[in-house]
RNA sequence: GUCUCGAUAGCUCAGCUGGAUAGAGCGGCCCCCUCCUAAGGGGCAGGUCGGGGGUUCGACUCCCUCUCGGGACACCA
């Protein structure tokens, strides 16, 4: 309908503009009207025309409407407030929406606007090194609810997850699970304080000794023999330093285990965390079509031809013996190391030969979803795409935000590492996958967000989730009504009789559902899923107050039956926009 | 210091590429189940849209500036 008024307008305009009375059509801003008072679209044209035309806008406005081509879905036509032009659309034209939906369907609200463009999405990609904890639970949230709403207006959309499985922090880990296994072997030690120290690391060695039996034990003193002292040794101040302490256990366990033995201790972290992170996240309906391993990068030469790439380029220099990309020349704020003084590639270097990769893999648009603590880590990415030669305008980063945790009032504080977290899988269990999917989302991505554990722990109905789901029920429920009452709804008669649906809440409800299809494009294209959220709970308000002022089941049959086809109408948006969010829609609660 | 996100009702937040009297939820107060699920509905109270300039017919929205917060600024991963 919207479409229509615009190409109205536009032929409108072109009028004016063979009259001399305007130079140049401004952008056409046709929008949905707030009141219905203001009729169901208008327009500002006239207004913004007003300094060119030298005229007052309203007699602009005049001159519009009288160019305007006939049109029968247009009921009239009006000059309001300062100039602007109110469409009024014809009730029939407006009714159609509820038939269009009801043959529509699960399908409706769906388009091929994006043309199937390639798109990947990453999003997630947490080191392996422990469970995901709520603070991953947004992103992961957000950017599967990005991918089934980009997938709805047409987008060929992949989700991948880059697997860290590459690098220090993994060596942190296969060293941690080692102590512990050595601790379970009956070893007495200390702990470093820069390991790993969550419970699941227990777990992992349990397993080890399982398999292995004490294969792998060391007495203490062999193992932290000559080892930097860690920074609690020898109390108070005079401490060492925990990084050096944790890399001679690293460097010590290779030693003492040697390669094989090492890579078995290592896989077993490494692969018993990702699946622990893969059913997580599948539970919590987020499905990924490729787990992207940052090893192979190494293991096929990648990151060397990265680098050789933009050194052919001339975006490398040598300084002090490591290897620098000029970044700066592509708007960075400072050059970055890629290659260090001793040979090994920076995790960016890694970074620019895996973005580089996701290009040559066909997307022709590539969105990173990353936590705000990435943040200055943008530049350079871009810097590195636009060296390599793409379009930088292709990769979109998207920074979500962190949520911050409150219990009781008080801010929760996350570490990986001592372990004190809660973890996505504790949140799901606690809260239900729904509330929490649609807890995460509610927010948009850049915005900071409070997660009121307690609240979204509560089955009270503070949960914003309920109250659309409970409309979706209810109707359910009114439907389950007639079998039991032996009445009979007939879609056809209803729609003859759409022309009855005359109330306030009926007309509300109307222009609301016929607003859907925009709202799931505009949530898609702006990345902005929580439009869609605040979409429905404003559905959901008209329909608990439409159910309360008004009896659906009646004893005029051509009402009775109109009234059944709004709201099955009503059940099947809120059905498909909560599956667009990947929240149920329970038929009873 | 630089970059970045934010500041809207007591609290948590919407406000669509500037548009007509600024909206929800929670909290507070008052009403509504002999009636399709009260996980609901109706009403009242509550705002100098952080401050100050500017652009515009018109600013919560755009620009500048200041104040106050979150976060980021490694040859770490």
């Amino acid at each position: 309908m919207k479409e229509t008024i615009e190409s109205l307008l536009d032929h409108a305009l072109d009028q004016l503009i063979a009259d001399g009375m305007i130079e140049t059509k401004p952008g056409l801003q046709v929008t949905r009207t707030k009141d219905a008072a203001h009729g169901d679209f208008t327009c500002n044209t006239a207004m913004m025309l007003a300094k060119q035309a030298g005229r007052a806008p309203r007699e602009i406005a005049q001159s519009i409407i009288d160019a305007l081509p006939d049109d029968a879905s247009v009921e009239k036509v009006e000059i309001a407030g300062p100039g602007f032009i109110n469409f009024f659309i014809t009730q029939e034209n407006t009714l159609s929406i509820i038939n269009d939906i009801i043959s529509g369907g699960e399908r409706f609200g769906k388009s091929n606007a994006a043309e199937g463009e390639k798109v990947q999405i990453e999003f997630v990609s947490a080191n392996p090194t422990g469970p995901l904890h709520v603070g991953h639970g947004r992103g992961a949230a957000y950017g599967a609810t990005l991918a089934t709403l980009m997938r709805a207006v047409g987008f060929d959309v992949d989700c991948e997850y880059y697997v860290n499985d590459a690098g220090r922090q993994m060596n942190i880990l296969a060293a941690s699970v080692w102590l512990r296994y050595l601790e379970v072997n009956e070893v007495t030690l200390t702990f470093p304080v820069n390991g790993y120290k969550g419970e699941y690391i227990y777990d992992i060695a349990n397993s080890i000794k399982a398999q292995h039996g004490d294969a792998f034990v060391f007495p203490a003193d062999e193992v932290f023999k000559d080892i930097h002292a860690d920074e609690t040794d020898g109390g108070g101040s005079n401490g060492g330093d925990k990084e050096k302490h944790i890399d001679d256990l690293i460097t010590r366990a290779k030693h003492l285990l040697g390669t094989k033995n090492y890579q078995q201790v290592f896989k077993a972290g490494l692969d018993s965390i990702l699946d622990d992170i893969r059913q997580d996240l599948e539970e919590f309906g987020v499905p990924y079509d490729n787990w992207y391993s940052e090893q192979t990068l190494a293991d096929r030469g990648l990151i060397d031809k990265a680098v050789e790439q933009l050194q052919m380029a001339g975006h490398i220099e040598e300084r002090n013996g490591a290897l620098w990309f000029i970044s700066t020349k592509f708007g960075d704020e400072k050059d970055r190391v890629v290659i260090r003084d001793n040979g090994q590639a920076t995790y960016f270097a890694s970074d620019i030969a895996y973005h580089m990769d996701k290009f040559a893999r066909g997307y022709q648009r590539v969105i990173n979803i990353w936590g705000a603590d990435h943040h200055g880590y943008v530049a350079r990415v871009k810097a590195a795409i636009g060296a390599l030669g793409e379009k930088e305008d292709k990769l979109d980063i998207l920074l979500v935000q962190f949520a911050n945790l409150y219990r009781g009032g008080e801010r929760v504080q996350m570490s990986t590492r001592s372990g004190s977290f809660v973890t996505l899988r504790e949140l799901r269990e606690e809260v239900g996958t729904d509330a929490a999917r649609f807890f995460y989302v509610m927010r948009k991505c850049e915005q900071h967000m409070d997660f009121d554990l307690d609240l979204a722990k509560s089955q009270s109905n503070d949960n914003p989730v309920y109250y659309i789901q409970y409309a979706h029920a209810r109707i359910c429920s009114v439907i389950g009504q007639l079998s039991e009452k032996q009445l009979k709804h007939d879609i056809e008669n209803g729609s003859q009789n759409l022309n009855l649906l005359t109330e306030r809440h009926e007309t509300d409800i109307i222009s609301k559902l016929d607003a859907y299809a925009d709202i799931v494009h505009k949530s898609a294209f702006n990345a902005e899923p929580h439009l869609l959220v605040h979409y429905l709970r404003e559905l959901a308000t008209l329909l608990h107050s439409y159910y309360n002022a008004h009896q659906f089941i009646n004893d005029d049959s051509n009402l009775h039956d109109a009234r059944f086809n709004l709201i099955i109408a009503t059940r099947q948006i809120l059905h498909n926009g909560l599956t667009l969010l990947g929240v149920s829609a329970p038929e009873k609660m």
